[in-house]
DNA sequence: CGCAGTATTGACTAAAGTCAACCCTAGTGG
DNA sequence: CCACTAGGGTTGACTTTAGTCAATACTGCG
């Protein structure tokens, strides 16, 4: 069940009460299913809802006046994309499936009422939040400081994390995002990314095949991304 | 007061009650004075306590393994600096003074003990590390996608909105930083964003001198950083 | 006065972007 | 069942942007 997908999630880095994990079950939500290469938040909207997905892959892009887009954060299952939108529902940014993706629709009152009666679950929110926000810092940190490959292996080394966190990884992981997007996300152009992926399926790195990410030598990867999980905060109270 | 400027911080973007005004003013914290060029925050800490700029400079430093570091955010008075510590106590990077800094250091306990018994406050709070969440993306986007100029002119008209925020501007505003900091915050070399800045200066667009930035032509500047500075969230409930 | 940190400039280099062609594959419709 | 098409991926040749190296100037302070 799509609930207890983000409950696993919080419990990762927040202890909850038995109240507070049924109260969390009981959350209402809209189960919807967005096609590919559709936003299904937009720039300019009020958010009365905060999407979690269950499955596929989402990019939250930011958009400049003149229509630039850029990726700023890629969400994948458990991932609640937008939950800052509750204390922040003017949005600046847009929800876009890279994949047919099914997420559910969790209302922000709800979400707000939660909060309220139980300080425990504000707090993990809150938390849930604060990793989002490390995440960004260290992409901002990486764009601005790292060259191509640094910044490509850096973010393979990322998302072999993450879909571990969700036990969606062995040998690799299912990544299906194409080389447009994935340049986006590291501010390459995706003439660079294709010659800096070729580049790591030479050295045996790694290989990005169209929906997958096989990982031929991870140490190598994560010296090659100066990868330091820390700032995912795997698992701290 | 010190506390009243967090208070006036915190009243822009959310609706607190007197209780909850009097609680946070209520707050206990040690007033501290950072020599300049010092880390008050350290990587690998576990952090007890969250720091409130009250006068001065302070950069939020990334750090890979291999000690490159790299600033992800600045912080200018009325911030507090490191709020999302409540939450995720284990640093990842390090507050550091740009100037002679003064603080004030709130202890964990009582922001967690204030958060739970006012849901306002905790919401509040939230809310906060959603805006500096907010300007990590923008910091991605910018850095991802815009060429030099176009970075330095973003982010010299961020801050102009951030100091008219506090009140500390008209036809220009206090910024106390090296072209070696600000580099850093742009993602380049000092030796090229000296060109950048002699570039604006030459087009009458703004004019950085060692402590202070003078806008000479606000409207090109927001052109040529394409800012929208709805990511702020400037008054929003 | 002299030093150290900061800023400025020029000449050169390297990294990434641009432009353009071509390939490959999955899906479509005849 | 096959030809066509469109989107994604790959490659080469060339350009542009920003980085590097190195020298010189400025400024505030001991």
């Amino acid at each position: 069940m799509a609930l207890a997908l983000y409950l696993r999630r919080l419990s990762e880095r927040s202890q909850l009460g038995d109240e507070e994990r049924a109260a969390l079950l009981a959350l209402p939500g809209t189960a919807t299913l967005v096609d590919v290469d559709r936003d299904f938040v937009q720039i300019g909207e009020q958010a009365h809802h905060a999407c979690l997905i269950v499955h596929g892959l989402v990019a939250r892009f930011a958009q400049t006046r003149n229509g630039d887009r850029s990726i700023v954060a890629l969400h994948i299952p458990g991932d609640m994309a937008d939950l800052h939108s509750v204390v922040a529902p003017h949005v600046t940014w847009a929800l876009h499936a890279l994949t047919p993706t099914r997420i559910l629709r969790i209302p922000h009152a709800a979400l707000r009422g939660l909060a309220e009666r139980h300080p425990g679950i504000a707090a993990a929110f809150w938390r849930d939040c604060a990793v989002d926000a490390s995440i960004l810092a260290r992409w901002t940190a990486n764009l601005g400081r790292k060259d191509a490959l640094g910044r490509v292996a850096h973010l393979l080394a990322e998302m072999a994390v993450r879909y571990g966190l969700i036990g969606q990884r062995d040998g690799g992981y299912p990544f299906p995002i194409t080389q447009v997007d994935l340049a986006d996300a590291v501010g390459l152009t995706p003439v660079h990314l294709n010659r800096v992926l070729k580049r790591l399926a030479e050295d045996g790195i790694a290989v990005k095949d169209p929906d997958y990410v096989r990982l031929l030598d991870e140490q190598r990867l994560i010296r090659a991304g100066e990868f330091d999980p820390a700032y995912l905060q795997p698992g701290r109270g």
